[in-house]
DNA sequence: TCAGGAGCTAC
RNA sequence: GUUGUAGCUCCUGA
């Protein structure tokens, strides 16, 4: 315990990375696009356990979470990442079936931490101890593919390859193509913590999840002891914990039918009506019950669409009676269906002719333009507020650089905030607007920079900020450092998703990501090959390594023929402190490994005779060498 | 091409 | 120390 808070304050948080290539290395890919199709057929699964808790997808789901903010924050036990890395991959992986053969997780860590929308309220955090959160990920990799054949389209949030801007140019269409000039805006009450357990089983068996012991598991999760700030531990009765790793999943699963049911409410709809009566919809089974909702089913309402991201969603409409009618049924359906709360006061019917209607952070109505109703959108007032008060900090950090940041850091950290805010809120027609209104809030702050600001920087120098900014005229520089210019910004449209992108299927997946570029017949054999007396860390940064060098040494280039052949060596040898990370790790042919080893006259002379490197090779073999505490050669 | 690290957003 | 999912941007190494 001890050792692993020591080595929480000395390691950097590392910060997660797509993973679409992990699967590949773990040989997992078919296995999650045949779930994929399985579950788009309507098919079921009874029996999911052996695959989730396969050794494959444990270790695959150890690498994903190890790039995990969060995979070096103790829950209640104490333990992190490291705990589970030191282990060899057998051992994990059986450490893995013995915990969930009476599964049993650990109590969750609750920390109430601020909102970033309004810091005076806190929201509630469950952190699970890390070998829960490891087994999550095991379900997790299993159930999303399983999930994703049967989600909506009209579903954003927490889901592979989709995003707000989607969200939001779902709403631009609706608005603008469409004429759904009224919208619904919902706020469930404090959805993660009302979720109902069993309605939630029950949404898992309606979406073909039907694994008994898996359901056990699930339940045993969302029961898991809550540890509080004030050390006293109660037990909840509903509820995901939000911190969780499958909860995001878990959110989608209760509100999926949410989609559906919403859509098919209204007369006429193509789909409905293609698919016959509600029922079949997206493959779901699960509208056999939506009989009894007469508020609607009465009222032949007529188009109207829902965008839903996570539990945050809104439902375009074309009058105010359809709208009005629907705010009432679908409050009903949530509570009914999944005994949810809408808080009234936050829950209205928005005429968007005449008012903004805030969603994700932008507002947006409809105004006049040539005779045509066009959406006018903009930076919502939170959003607005927030910003001017965070770029004020970051510039007081620039003025007077807090201990521990250099001036440097404090620009470099600044422009980061700046691009990143512009980044997100250009999809707002009128940012432009409201960044000139921040930069004009900022003027008297700016101030304090004085004359440190320049027209020009010292030297010529490049660079993002510079390729962004550098054509407006509020561009300045600092030394060499552009400050990037937060008023200027300009609008760009949001785009809707693409049909075709979809992460399950191998064309779905083809304009998002490219195939390992070598033959993956050696990194398979890689893979199978039992690493003894390595740890699981060791084990996943070689299969990394392996790819990062397209298969070749590292040293002579030479691709690698045979299993045996492949060496994976220790730049800072382990009995001098070197670890089982990345960058401490290399892939060498054997031969070159025992050169770098090498200390006796004849092996050196053998080896170098047989490998006849070239001076740019021999110059990073006498790199390692000398990193391994050995003399350098000489051919 | 790989990996890691910094920033941002939404919920 | 603040977890999680998803998306975006940039930088640095090999």
């Amino acid at each position: 315990m001890v050792t692993e808070n020591k080595r929480r304050s000395t390691t950097k948080k590392p910060k997660k990375v797509n993973n679409l290539r992990y699967a590949e290395y773990y040989d997992m890919q078919e296995t999650f696009d045949g779930l994929y199709a399985k579950a788009a057929k309507g098919e079921t699964f009874d029996s999911l356990m052996d695959l989730i808790f396969s050794k494959d997808n444990i270790l695959l789901a150890y690498r994903n979470i190890k790039g995990n903010g969060g995979s070096v924050t103790p829950g209640t036990d104490g333990l992190t990442i490291r705990a589970i890395e030191k282990c060899s991959p057998e051992t994990l992986v059986q450490k893995v079936r013995n915990i969930t053969k009476n599964y049993s997780p650990r109590a969750v860590r609750r920390k109430e931490i601020p909102k970033q929308s309004d810091p005076s309220k806190t929201r509630p955090l469950g952190i699970p101890c890390i070998w829960d959160r490891l087994i999550q990920q095991c379900i997790l990799q299993v159930l999303e593919p399983i999930c994703e054949a049967k989600f909506s389209e009209n579903s954003y949030g927490f889901r592979p390859n989709r995003d707000c801007e989607q969200a939001i140019a779902a709403s631009y269409r609706h608005m603008q193509q469409s004429h759904l000039h009224y919208v619904v805006e919902f706020d469930i009450k404090g959805f993660f913590d009302n979720v109902d357990h069993s309605k939630l089983i029950k949404q898992m068996w309606a979406l073909g999840i039907r694994d008994k012991r898996l359901i056990y598991i699930v339940k045993r999760i969302l029961k898991a002891p809550i540890q509080l700030e004030n050390g006293t531990t109660a037990a909840p009765v509903k509820g995901t914990p939000q911190g969780g790793i499958i909860s995001p999943l878990l959110a989608n699963i209760v509100l999926n039918e949410l989609d559906w049911w919403v859509e098919s409410q209204w007369a006429d709809n193509p789909v409905a009506v293609a698919r016959g009566r509600n029922r079949q919809l997206g493959g779901n089974t699960v509208f056999d019950k939506s009989h009894g909702y007469r508020a609607m089913r009465t009222t032949r309402l007529k188009e109207m669409h829902i965008v839903r991201y996570a539990d945050d969603f809104r439902i375009f409409c074309q009058n105010k009676d359809s709208a009005e009618r629907t705010l009432i049924a679908v409050t009903k359906w949530l509570k009914e269906r999944l005994r949810l709360d809408v808080s009234p006061e936050k829950t209205q019917v928005v005429n968007l002719n005449k008012h903004y209607s805030e969603f994700l952070g932008i507002k947006m109505r409809l105004t006049k333009k040539k005779n045509k109703l066009v959406v006018q959108s903009r930076v919502s007032e939170k959003a607005v507020k927030r910003i001017k008060t965070e770029a004020k900090q970051k510039i007081k950090n620039i003025a007077r650089p807090p201990k521990g940041m250099t001036e440097a850091r404090a620009i470099l950290n600044y422009n980061a905030f700046v691009m990143g805010e512009h980044n997100y809120y250009q999809m707002a027609t009128g940012v432009s607007l409201d960044f000139r209104d921040i930069g004009y809030e900022l003027t008297r702050t700016m101030k304090r920079l004085g004359d440190r600001l320049k027209k020009e920087p010292k030297d010529n120098i490049g660079g993002a900020v510079v390729d962004r900014y550098s054509c407006s005229k509020l561009m300045r520089y600092i030394k060499n450092l552009p400050v990037a210019p937060i008023s200027y910004v300009r609008t760009k449209a949001p785009m809707c998703k693409k049909r075709s992108i979809q992460k399950y299927t191998p064309e779905g997946r083809a304009e998002i990501h490219e195939n390992l570029g070598f033959d993956t017949k050696m990194l398979r054999a890689l893979l199978r090959q039992e690493v003894h007396e390595q740890s699981a860390a060791y084990a996943d940064n070689r299969l990394s390594l392996f790819c990062a060098q397209y298969g070749k040494c590292a040293v002579t280039g030479q691709v690698f023929e045979s299993l045996g052949d492949i060496h994976c060596h220790h730049k800072l040898p382990k009995n001098r402190g070197g670890r089982d990370n990345y960058q401490n790790l290399i892939i060498v042919r054997e031969s070159v490994h025992i050169l770098i080893h090498a200390t006796s006259e004849s092996t050196i002379a053998k080896c170098l005779s047989e490998l006849s490197l070239n001076k740019r090779q021999l110059a990073k073999l006498n790199k390692l060498r000398k990193e391994a505490g050995n003399p350098p050669v000489s051919a």
